[in-house]
RNA sequence: GCCCCGAUAGCUCAGGGGAUAGAGCGUCCGCCUCCUAAGCGGAAGGUCGCAGGUUCGAAUCCUGCUCGGGGCACCA
């Protein structure tokens, strides 16, 4: 079954066509849930902005389009209000009718989208180096975007693009080598290892001569350097994974590319470049001039892909990365989850595949920007002796204070069942927090607010699960039987609003799809959740007769699957109880 | 200097051509003999940064400005 919007949308397109020719029929009727229920549910706005071209009145033409409307089964009143706006109100029976489509449809009744490959670039924290909160939401918006295209279908390639090269390594490999050549160490103190070598590194100019006689050899790929680098590469991945293991990352969908792994394309590229007339050379420099770029001085501004020394650099590894996600993986669609700060390097960078020729015109390239994590003061989110904050600390810090609550609420439930449910709730909240705003803006994290159990949060949302999933037990407990579940009425306006707000899941889907803001799918949720709980409190569940019971029962099972599923999208996991 | 992003209730944020702009927190007032009150209802609170413009209609689109954040050659 088409959903519900893309449905209305389809009857108004055919009323244009009959109405005013068949050439209306690619007019967009305009159709928007209604502001105000006194609008009815759905309201199409086509009628003013097409009296114009008509020339004729808004009134006529929206009176028009309803005689040619067919209505029959699908709305209760077609009424043309105000200026032109035809209002629509549902039958409560096809409203029904359609939820009890969605409770037979394993998908929600979301259809999957024409598949395609799509890569998306998210995460990417640097070899040896702790992941902090710069890197959570990368990881935390990439991951709900590659869930969502998976969900609609896509055959989704997560894609780490790991910081595991550069001229860092030789430090790091000659500081491992003199300190024993073993990572023993479980890298929860890789900061420290870090910043001995680079302390090392500064303090002592013998030390430095010889980590960059060990790059040279490492770049030219000397065996016992190579191994001490994939020793750090390793035992770097190895703590990566307890850290996306704690915070829900689907793994499945993320593979590990570092840089590193497109060493050897780097020359071609450059080649590339030559071949499709766009490299030039300035002040010793290669470089490209993507189309509208200009620098400080107003001059064209380079896009450097080889250093006067013949390194090369991100931008060299992000072309030889895309290149091969094209060519190599068939990619339709490459997305890149970065902060908003390297907004100008990917629009560089997508202008200077378009010239190459490497991304053709049917090739979608988004980045996705985010804006930054604020403390309290509204500054850059650090401790207060100025360090970057540590992700695995904030783990700890969220499922702690996600514990003290839950004991505090429900102290009689085992120690392991809270252990459990702190868990889910903590890094629901901290993850939650992080999808819930538009991404572009900066916003301000606060305990204390993402683990509100009142508002748009994640715990206000898995409480709604938990309360319908009550109601089941509770049912089972007692043996009342739902099996078959029964028709779905709707009565009572809470039921009406929580059906209406049910069969929106798809266009949403949709939406962030299209969009890449998940904050979008957190509304919709927030919503969802706020209408069932309307529902909860005016609509008693297993005290009413049996075919209200069934009805009311089955309306509550296709929530908690749509709140299920909708979390599962964030990479948010649900309990039975909290 | 140029470019990008933001500005909506006291605070934190939704809404991004459609009717009288919404939520949570905070403040005030109500609601548990009843499926989890981790909930619900109500009140109070807004020149949608400013000024123009486009439009039947602008918080929403365009231009300029103000304020804040970010970027602009060998780091990523």
């Amino acid at each position: 079954m088409t959903d519900l919007s893309s449905t209305i949308e389809a009857r108004f397109r055919d009323a244009l066509a009959k109405a005013f020719g068949d050439e209306h029929r690619a007019t967009d009727p305009l159709v928007r849930l209604s502001t105000d229920e006194r609008f009815g549910d759905y309201q199409a706005n086509v009628a003013m902005s097409l009296a114009k071209t008509l020339g004729a009145k808004p009134r006529d033409v929206a009176a028009s389009i309803v005689a040619a409307l067919d209505a029959a089964d699908l709305f209760e009143r077609v009424e043309i209000a105000g200026p032109g706006f035809i209002n629509l109100t549902l039958t409560n029976d096809a409203l029904g009718r359609r939820v009890e489509a969605m409770h037979e449809d394993e998908r929600l009744g979301v259809e999957p989208a024409p598949r395609e490959r799509i890569v998306v670039d998210y995460s990417g924290p640097n070899v040896a180096k702790e992941m902090h909160v710069g890197h959570l939401r990368s990881t935390c918006i990439g991951d709900a975007i590659a869930r969502v295209l998976r969900f609609l279908g896509h055959d989704v390639i997560g894609q780490n693009h790991l910081g595991d090269w550069g001229t860092q390594f030789g430090m790091l490999i000659e500081y491992l080598m003199e300190s024993g050549g073993a990572v023993s160490r479980e890298i929860g103190d890789l900061n420290a290892f870090y910043q001995e070598a680079k302390r090392r590194f500064d303090g002592d100019p013998e030390f430095a001569e010889r980590a960059r006689l060990r790059v040279v050899a490492l770049q030219r790929g000397d065996a016992e350097t190579l191994e001490l680098w994939r020793t750090l590469v390793d035992a770097s991945k190895r703590y990566f994974d307890t850290i996306y293991e704690r915070l829900d990352i689907d793994r499945s969908l993320l593979e590990y590319r570092g840089e590193s792994a497109y060493n050897d394309d780097l020359d071609d590229v450059i080649r590339g470049l030559d071949e499709a007339g766009l490299l030039r050379e300035s002040e010793g420099a290669l470089v490209v001039y993507p189309q509208g770029f200009k620098g400080r001085d107003g001059e064209p501004l380079p896009m450097i892909v080889r250093k006067r020394d013949a390194g090369y650099l991100y931008a060299t590894t992000d072309l030889a990365a895309a290149r091969y996600r094209l060519n190599v993986l068939g990619a339709t669609r490459v997305i890149y989850v970065t902060d908003a700060r390297q907004s100008q390097h990917f629009a560089m960078l997508f202008q200077t595949l378009r010239e190459a020729g490497w991304a053709g015109p049917n090739i979608r390239l988004d980045h996705v920007p985010f804006g930054t994590i604020l403390g309290p003061d509204r500054k850059p989110f650090k401790t207060r002796s100025g360090d970057v904050v540590r992700l695995g600390e904030v783990i700890d810090e969220a499922e702690e204070r996600a514990y003290a609550i839950v004991a505090e609420k429900n102290p009689s439930m085992p120690e392991e069942e809270k252990r459990r449910v702190a868990h889910v709730v903590g890094v629901g909240a901290l993850k939650y927090a992080d999808l819930a705003s538009e991404r572009i803006r900066d916003y301000v994290f606060d305990w204390n607010r993402m683990l509100s159990l009142d508002g748009n949060t994640a715990p206000y949302l898995q409480n709604a699960y938990v309360r319908i999933r009550s109601i089941f037990r509770k049912a089972d407990a007692d043996g009342i039987a739902y099996e078959g579940f029964g028709r779905v009425k709707i009565v009572e306006e809470a039921e009406r609003a929580l059906a209406l707000k049910l069969l929106q899941l798809p266009a949403v889907v949709r939406g962030v799809a299209e969009s890449l803001e998940p904050h979008r799918l957190c509304n919709y949720l927030y919503e969802l959740a706020s209408a069932y709980h309307r529902f909860y409190e005016r609509c008693p569940v297993l005290s009413a007769d049996d075919e209200t019971r069934r009805s009311r029962l089955r309306l509550c099972d296709v929530t908690a699957r749509t709140l299920k599923t909708g979390l599962e999208l964030l990479g948010i996991a649900t309990v039975e109880q909290m």
